[in-house]
RNA sequence: CGCGGGGUAGAGCAGCCAGGCAGCUCGCCAGGCUCAUAACCUGGAGGUCGCGGGUUCAAAUCCCGCCCCCGCAACCA
């Protein structure tokens, strides 16, 4: 049986998740479900960065400077609970505080240095005594630094080094060999031009942090928290834990990333893996960010998205569908909640959501609420570019096939005119209809589980089946035509989506 | 010369890599239907494809130059 290893980026908790953040996961989690629905082991990681700077400083902020992995629990929590709302099945939530994950770092340190890739450097660098901690040219307003407003030193510090140009090659010629590597192509390009031209060694400890993981034989420095939290990925998998587990998992089938960390994930990391002696993981998939409104979303202008308003107005499925529908995976998108309520109105209520009520009405209507005698149909063309579409990275193609049947659907409708067969006593061509279209929406379903799982159950559960009878069966079985069983009793129940009242394009924001 | 994305109908977008009738959604106009959540279906109007040059039988698509917008570099996926 075919696995599949699927990990987010380990969020920063010096505040609560963004529609951004869940953007990262959502893709992850559908993902996570499509390919647990084909009937893969999988497994799903997410989880929270925790040895940086940052969320020392936030900690700071809080008032518990003096009790910073008190703040951190605290905050890692109130993510936990974040995501259980949204419905994420990950099968790790892992910290890097935790100690296995210490454990894991520990001996990838080891390996890396056994390589003879880690040596002792200078890093010179412009320190703030404040903030102590090291700034780039770039991060100064004026020269100064942009919290304390004083001019940082220029110091030295004899730091841990990574070789990471010696694996510029291989690195090259890996993506070369693997174009699958980085999608989408736009940022392989990018990362290619990076290795190419720019990639430099890098520092990755620090003597002047208190907070971070201690380089193993030299307590005195931490080490440099990308080093650290890239490892997450093999923590998850068991490494430096359980060699079973890790033999299992890794290498990871796909790493979900945004596209400004593409660097550490499509460059540092797989050399890190080249010189542990690991295998690379198979699939990066950089997306891309929105705009809120066409303006960046920034803690400074004040429009935030909080996921879990949304999620709470509208619904899990609606902010998964809209997210996954509207962007492109990989491409940029903006964010707006009346194209949120457009997409709601014309494409969940409207078209899908009123398309399953018609349907089951005449169900009703004309066949007693039973499922009508099997016909033919066909639909393995719908079937095929769905996987193509899921497999390629490209959700929102798998949707578009999916709101195809849909019209298609709506169509055959209009074109038989089941009120007419009914009333001319066309019984044939009448049971005829309602089997394709009932038999359509439960394949219809099938294909939203990863993106909308509820609405998936609904729905089957409207056709008159048990989701947890129908997912725990064979998906070639499944996913045949004509498993529908004629004489089934359907459950209409309440639509789908129901109609908002008004348009109450209410603001979800805040929550910063 | 920092890196990257973009400019296509009133709005939002696809098409560009592999040149071959300019397409989708919303909105607008007209019609149809009455099973349905005032939903659904059909048709129509609406575009110098940012600008200028080049290659070609043929350019939104390839090449050169220019203009404009946006993201990253500061919280932020």
């Amino acid at each position: 049986m075919s696995k599949f290893y699927v990990t987010t980026p380990i969020y920063y908790i010096n505040g609560l998740p963004s529609v951004g953040h869940a953007y990262s996961t959502i893709i992850a989690d559908a993902l996570a479900r499509y390919h647990r629905m084909k009937g893969e082991e999988v497994r799903f990681l997410t989880g929270t960065d925790e040895n940086s700077q940052k969320n020392v400083e936030a900690a700071e902020r809080a008032g518990m400077k003096d009790d910073i992995q008190g703040y951190l629990d605290q905050m890692a929590a109130r993510w936990q609970e974040a995501f259980d709302e949204l419905g994420f099945t990950h099968d790790r939530f892992i910290r890097t505080t935790e100690a296995d994950h210490a454990q894991a770092v520990e001996k990838f340190w080891k390996a890396v240095e056994k390589t003879g890739d880690i040596y002792l450097g200078e890093y010179v660098g412009l320190y703030c005594k404040g903030c102590e901690a090291f700034y780039g040219e770039a991060d100064l307003v004026d020269g100064k630094c942009p919290l304390h407003k004083t001019v940082p030193e220029a110091i030295k510090e004899k730091n841990y080094f990574f070789r990471l140009t010696k694996y510029r090659d291989a690195l090259l010629e890996h993506i070369g060999k693997h174009p699958d590597f980085v999608v989408p192509a736009s940022r392989r390009n990018e990362i290619v031009s990076y290795i190419r031209d720019f990639m430099t060694d890098i520092s990755i400890s620090r003597a002047s942090m208190k907070w971070g993981i201690p380089v193993p034989g030299d307590e005195k420095q931490r080490i440099y928290v990308w080093f650290d939290a890239l490892i997450n990925y093999l923590t998850g998998a068991g490494y430096g834990s359980d060699d079973a587990a890790c033999a299992k998992w890794w290498p990871a089938d796909l790493h979900i990333v945004g596209k400004d960390i593409i660097k550490f994930h499509c460059a540092l990391w797989p050399a890190m893996l080249m010189s542990a002696g690991l295998p690379l993981p198979t699939r990066v998939l950089a997306h891309g960010f929105f705009t809120v409104n066409g303006e960046k979303m920034s803690k400074s202008l004040g429009n935030v998205i909080d996921p879990v308003q949304i999620a709470r107005d509208y619904g899990n499925d609606v902010l998964r569908y809209f997210l996954m529908r509207e962007i492109r995976l990989g491409e940029d998108g903006d964010f707006s909640l009346d194209r949120l309520a457009q997409r709601y109105d014309g494409e969940l209520a409207n078209e899908l959501g009123n398309l399953a009520h018609r349907v089951l009405t005449m169900t009703e209507k004309y066949f007693d609420g039973t499922v009508p005698k099997r016909t033919d149909g066909f639909l393995a063309g719908a079937w095929d570019g769905y996987h193509l579409a899921m497999e390629e990275l490209r959700v929102h193609d798998a949707l578009e096939v999916v709101w195809k049947l849909v019209r298609e659907s709506n169509q055959l409708i209009e074109e038989r005119a089941p009120w007419k067969l009914a009333k001319l006593k066309e019984e044939k061509m009448l049971a005829d209809t309602m089997y394709v279209l009932l038999e359509t929406l439960r394949h219809i379903s099938w294909m939203l589980v990863p993106i909308m799982p509820d609405t998936a159950d609904r729905l089957l559960e409207k056709l008159g089946l048990a989701p947890a009878k129908e997912f725990s069966q064979a998906v070639e079985v499944a996913w045949r035509w004509g498993e529908l069983a004629p004489g089934a009793k359907i459950e209409k129940g309440e639509p789908l989506f129901p109609r908002r009242e008004g348009s109450q394009a209410a603001e979800a924001r805040g929550n910063s």
